[in-house]
DNA sequence: ACGCCGATGTCCT
DNA sequence: GGACATCGGCGTT
């Protein structure tokens, strides 16, 4: 059987919120996932693989099941978990969670945040794990990766959906983020900044 | 609630 | 060469 591979193989937007209430274990802190985003593929322009294949988002051409991990704003790591049949170029962000095991570590890589805000929001999620580059492209699947998710065994509850943080254009319109209704370590909503385009600003 | 930036890799021109 | 990034922390209202 495809197992939980299965379960992650087809439309990222499908199988996003099936990782709702999923586990994701790093060395001693584990947490319960309670917010992600789809990213579907070449034709999605919200995607890093809308522009087709790089050395950066090459794991995102691979099967599912692997870490898509990326670095932002000179300081961030983001985790994706790639989702759909090998070359789809899907992923699933992981943007909150709530710490259930290993609190005590996750406070010392977020000192002076609040419970609740320990892996609320996509870098503070990777910071809280200790999640960073060099955990790029691990099978997430394999029990002996260093990071590992372990998907729920029943819906986790009732899921609210909504447009996605920090997509602009055309890809604001599908309402691709989906979250844990009630949850508190759900991130707080913020539109894409449009940015000016050089070359010719409206007057 | 909102505004301002940081500090650097990636990718387009 | 240069825009800009799947963001977050801190400051001010």
């Amino acid at each position: 059987m495809g197992g939980d591979r299965g379960r992650l193989t087809g439309p990222a937007e499908q199988v996003a919120p099936g990782l709702l209430g999923a586990l994701l274990v790093a060395g001693p802190v584990s947490v319960r996932l309670t917010e992600v985003e789809a990213y579907a593929g070449e034709a999605d322009p919200g995607s890093h693989a809308f522009r087709g294949r790089t050395p950066r988002n090459a794991v995102m051409f691979g099967p599912p099941g692997h870490a898509y991990v990326y670095f932002s704003y000179g300081m961030h790591w983001c985790l994706n978990v790639v989702t759909g049949p090998e070359g789809a170029a899907s992923a699933v962000l992981l943007r909150g969670a709530e710490v259930v095991e290993g609190i005590e570590v996750a406070r010392e890589r977020r000192p002076g945040a609040p419970d609740r805000d320990l892996c609320r929001g996509p870098a503070r999620l990777t910071r809280a794990l200790g999640v960073s580059g060099e955990h790029g492209g691990l099978d997430l699947l394999d029990g002996r990766s260093p990071l590992r998710l372990v998907l729920p065994g029943a819906p986790a509850g009732a899921v609210r959906t909504g447009p996605r943080v920090g997509v602009a254009g055309e890809g604001a319109a599908t309402p691709w983020r989906f979250w844990l209704d009630g949850e508190p370590t759900v991130s707080a909503y913020r539109p894409a900044v449009r940015r000016a385009r050089a070359g010719g600003s409206p007057p």
